[in-house]
DNA sequence: TCAATAGTTCAACGATTGTTGAACCAAGGG
DNA sequence: CCCTTGGTTCAACAATCGTTGAACTATTGA
């Protein structure tokens, strides 16, 4: 339907961000855990299959989209897959302080994901060509 | 049924106050209107027909009860009515800082009850025996 | 004692949520 | 080119949510 030239995925501008919505959104224990761990593994690259011992593929698509539409996350397609990001410094600016003290309550949660991934993330980013620093 | 001797109404105890659930439960204009009420009414001694232009009696008594269940606010029976007040120190102790982000964030919002409700709040205050020191 | 007051409980409802599997689409790599 | 990989969309589902009016309970005051 549209001309647009790559069909962009909705992100509210961070006016449009609601604190209402970020509460709901994040009062989730999935979601909290996929913040959580973004914010861990920021200026990594962090795509969706990152997630999938959440859930299966559909759920983690559903949560990832739900973050994305709430205006925590930021989802920028990358070739044939999504590069997910905390939209840090928009939360910071719009609810000052919110976010901070969200993930340092959720410390000690779930979010803990394997270590055996963490190190399989840093391993995947020395020998691919991406440097650890920031995404974009 | 119970032996008890005023069946007090269920309150979790700090420990049991979950991250999760106080930011879905606060994830709702209207549970964050009577938030809100309540911070900047701290010491006064705030019945539910005070936030009834939010919505009908049985509807307050929904969210009043989802707050109380949450570990947000406490109620205490006091005769007929019942007095809400917020669990600050409990919810500081548990999620430091995260009260205090989420009310900087609230506000603008339409928990600005009408300034002629809280006009008549202090006056019955004033006129009623009760002082207007710290409930309890 | 009787009635008013303050609030809860109940049953019902339509709407939203979280979850799933199957089907789908869009790049890239052999 | 075909197929794999990464992810979305769809339809369906059970569960929970927010809202309502009617009925109820409990306390207080005349």
């Amino acid at each position: 339907m549209g001309i647009l030239p790559a069909m962009s995925l909705f992100h509210p501008s961070t006016e449009q961000i609601e604190l209402a919505t970020v509460l709901s959104v994040l009062g989730d224990q999935t979601r909290l855990s996929i913040v959580g761990y973004l914010a861990r593994n920021e200026g990594f690259e962090i795509n969706c299959s990152r997630f999938l011992d959440l859930g299966s593929k559909t759920n983690v698509s559903y949560h990832l989209a739900k973050l994305r539409e709430a205006g925590i996350t930021r989802t920028e397609v990358r070739g044939t897959n999504r590069l997910i990001s905390l939209r840090r410094a928009d939360l910071d600016q719009r609810f000052p302080g919110l976010l901070d003290s969200i993930l340092a309550s959720a410390t000690g949660i779930a979010f803990d994901m394997h270590e055996a991934a963490r190190a399989e993330l840093r391993q995947l980013e020395r020998e691919g060509a991406a440097s650890p620093g920031p995404v974009g």
